[in-house]
Formats: structure tokens, sequence, C-alpha cells
DNA sequence: TTGAAAGGTGAACCATGTTTCAAGTTTGGA
DNA sequence: TCCAAACTTGAAACATGGTTCACCTTTCAA
């Protein structure tokens, strides 16, 4: 994990988007979760912090995780962690919301005005797989949220689940689909992305490397989903 | 969770499996980890162990669970638990080790001779719907297990992938299913399978209730497995 | 320039929970 | 019937790590 390219980017905007924007924007009545700086040099030390426990829980997940670690990989000291955030609890539970929101907004971003629905879902997939190749850290840290945060847990799933959902029942309603797709389809296909970057982007390939490229699953899935695995 | 039906039953077969069955099979290598007991009374410890360790890692999870709450619910002294297992991470494993067998072999005992490939993939949602419905502790169990053991984890889902992979690959040889399909695949299937269970067997129906049969739920993923969601 | 607010520090406090242990009690084969 | 092995017990030793706190330093607006 740590910095598997530049130094910089990465879990940087995750932070900035914590704590409160650099420049304009209100504050949008923000997270509750972190106290948000008054100074620059506040808004510093809680990207520092954000990004330390980002790898530290990535690596380690929440209970192996430690506070005094995650302040030593910040170069802070232990009681300032305090200053930020309320508990342990509440550093997790603030990335948790923040990766969620994350993921959503990559796979959004990634669709266009007049894409099919097909290529709707293959490209949601594709800009998914893309973003979890950046940040494997999200598979551990949402998962780890069914035990630290259950209502986060299901709220991601549950959010996700309602987008694809909307998604098929449009591709039925504009004739692209069959009729009948609903709930039960979403989080079938929810759970074939899921644990197709599962397999292929955090476990990557089982013996002599290789890299699938996020598109070329997301297209193998893509045709799964359209055709189903009977001879036709 | 608790006791949904009769008493008894429920993970008394496990805690028997794990221990050294009463009667014949001379002790199949068994697991390396609970101390086999030498003793009547032995045995019957360690099954009390095992059911407490089952109901409190699935309702606390591990981390939340305590080695002294699992020997209360056992009635049984604290002490005691170190005659039976190292530590509290070797129950988990046993614990894992012996859910994920149970899984595996649930399924297996659903399919039959003369099935189609479709419908081996239906009987095998189905029956894996069931036991999950008769065992909802396994979901927290093996999620966890990506953080307490994750050798089990992996090794866990691999193994079901692998066995998908091959039913898959017997469909294509035979015709039924279309060519080219292969780990992918499977592990889509396996995804598909894995939250359906999440949605409508761990967390039920959203609102007013209904419970959705385990069969209802494999029909509609198998129709989606078999002809895609496109209008055809 | 200045001082009040913001931020920083880390030793110490504590709560929790795992594991050990020395001393009984029970079991079951001889 | 007998006793060594198996099993039980629960208090206490330990380990870990989250959280607090009293005091010090930096920032920044006036």
């Amino acid at each position: 994990m740590r910095n598997s390219h530049a130094g910089e980017g990465k879990v940087a905007d995750r932070a900035r988007a914590i704590a409160a924007s650099d420049d304009a924007a209100p504050s949008k009545a923000a997270v509750p979760d972190p106290k948000i700086p008054r100074t620059e040099r506040g808004r510093r030390t809680l990207r520092k912090l954000l990004d330390a426990a980002a790898d530290e829980f990535g690596e380690k997940g929440f209970h192996d995780a430690s506070v005094s670690s995650i302040t030593r990989r910040a170069g802070v000291a232990l009681g300032s962690f305090y200053t930020y955030f309320d508990s342990k609890d509440a550093l997790f539970r603030a990335l948790v919301a923040d990766m969620s929101e994350n993921v959503s907004a990559s796979a959004r971003s990634a669709l266009h005005e007049g894409m099919s629905g097909l290529e709707i879902e293959r490209a949601a997939l594709a800009a998914f797989l893309r973003f979890a190749a950046e940040h494997k850290e999200i598979y551990r840290i949402i998962d780890e949220a069914e035990f630290v945060d259950p209502a986060s847990y299901r709220a991601h799933y549950e959010t996700i689940a309602a987008r694809i959902a909307d998604r098929l029942r449009a591709g039925s309603a504009s004739g692209e689909f069959r009729e009948g797709l609903g709930e039960l389809e979403a989080w079938a296909v929810m759970g074939m992305n899921v644990f197709a970057g599962l397999r292929y982007i955090v476990w990557g390939q089982g013996e002599g490397e290789g890299e699938v490229a996020p598109d070329e699953i997301a297209a193998g899935v893509n045709r799964l989903l359209a055709n189903g695995i009977l001879r036709r």
C-alpha cells in the first residue's frame, strides 16, 4: 500500500474533502466527525492524520490499527489526535463515509449522456475497478465497517443497489432490457462487481502475475450480464 | 440469534464434527485446533464451548466477543477454555474451518444426478440460502475471517469459486452453456449468490416483513444468470 | 507587537480482556 | 477399589491500547 505511485495525491483529496475545503464553499454543514481546524496548520495536521489512518486501517484493519501508531505515522503527538477526533471509532466512521462517497462519485463521473444501458453498467464497473486499484484499502475498510459501523456498511450497499436498480428499471422502460428487473437483480449485479474486484484487483492474479486490466474484467462481466450463460 | 427454533440441533452438529465424533470414524486426523478431549465429560464441554462461541461471534463479532463471555454462556470456568483452545484466535479458526466446510457440504448435498447445468446452479444457490437462513452467523464469521484469519477467508472463496468454475466449464463442454466461461464468470456467480443472501436472508425484507423464500430468490438469480438482462 | 485562541505534547490513567497457574475434583481403566 | 490422568476452577498476573490532562508553543487578527 503505502505509496503506490508518487507521494502526494492519493488520500490527499480525501483528507481535503473532509477537512473543510481550503477555498470557498461555506463548509456545507460538513461531516459531524472531524472537528474542523481553524488554522492552516490545523488543516495540515488533520490531513496527515487522515492519510496515515487510511494506510493504517488498510494494512492492519480496525482493531490491529492503533491510535498511537497512526499518530506516529503522521508524525504527530498522541494527544493531538483527540484535537481532531473524539475517538478511534469517529475517525473510522469519517473514513468510511468518505470512501463510500468517493467510490460513488468515481463511478458516477464515468457515465456519460447517450450511453446505452449496457454501456453504462460496463463503464460503472470499470470505474469502480480503477478506483479500487488505486485505493485497495477500500475493501478492508468497507468490509470492516460491518463490525465497526454497521449502519454505514448497510447504507453503503443499499445506496449502491438502489442506484443500480434505477438504471435497470430505466433500461426495462426504454426497451433495451427485459421486463421485471428490480432490486434482486441490482443486488446480484452489485455482487458480481464486488467479487470481480476482490478477485482481480485486490487479490490480483493467482500465479504468474500479469495484471488483468479493469476494462477486460468489466467487459467479461458485462457480457455475462447481457446474455447470461446459456448457449443461444 | 440465540435460539431461533428448538433448543438442540443448530450448532450441535458443528460441535460434534469438530469434537471427534462419538461413534466410529477413527478421528480422521482431525482439525489441529481443538485439543481433542479424552473423556465424555471433555467432549461435552468442548461442544458447549463451540456452540457458545458460534453464538457469541455471530452476535458480537470477533473483537467484541470475549473469552470470558463465551465461557459464561457455556457455563464453564474461564480457565477451562484453555484446556481446549490455545487462544481466542484458535477457537475462531476452528469455527471458520467448520462453517466453511458445512456450507460446502450443504450445497453439495443439494445436487443430484441428472440435473441440468442451470438446475444445478439454482439448487446450489437455494441450498446455500437455506443454510444461511439457518445459520445467519455464517456471514459475520466468514466476513470477519478477512481480518482474523485471512488465509482461511481466501481459501473459503477460492474453493467455492473453483467448484463453480468447474461446473460452468462442464456446462460449456456439454453444449448447454456458451463457450468461454471460466474463472471470472465463476466469481461473478459467487458474488451474485453472496449478495442475494446478504440482502434477502441476512438483512431480510426492507419494510413490511414478508420473508422471501430461498427458492424464489434462487429462481430470480437463476433467470438472470441464464439469460442476462438484454431483451431478446 | 501582542495576547487569546488554537494547536501540540506525551506521560499517566484506566478499562478491558487474554492468558496463566496452583490447587481441587472427576473420570475411567486396571 | 484405586489412582493417575483428565478436567475444572477463578483469582491474579499481564498486556494492550484508548483516552485524559496539565502545561507548553504557535498562529493570527487587532
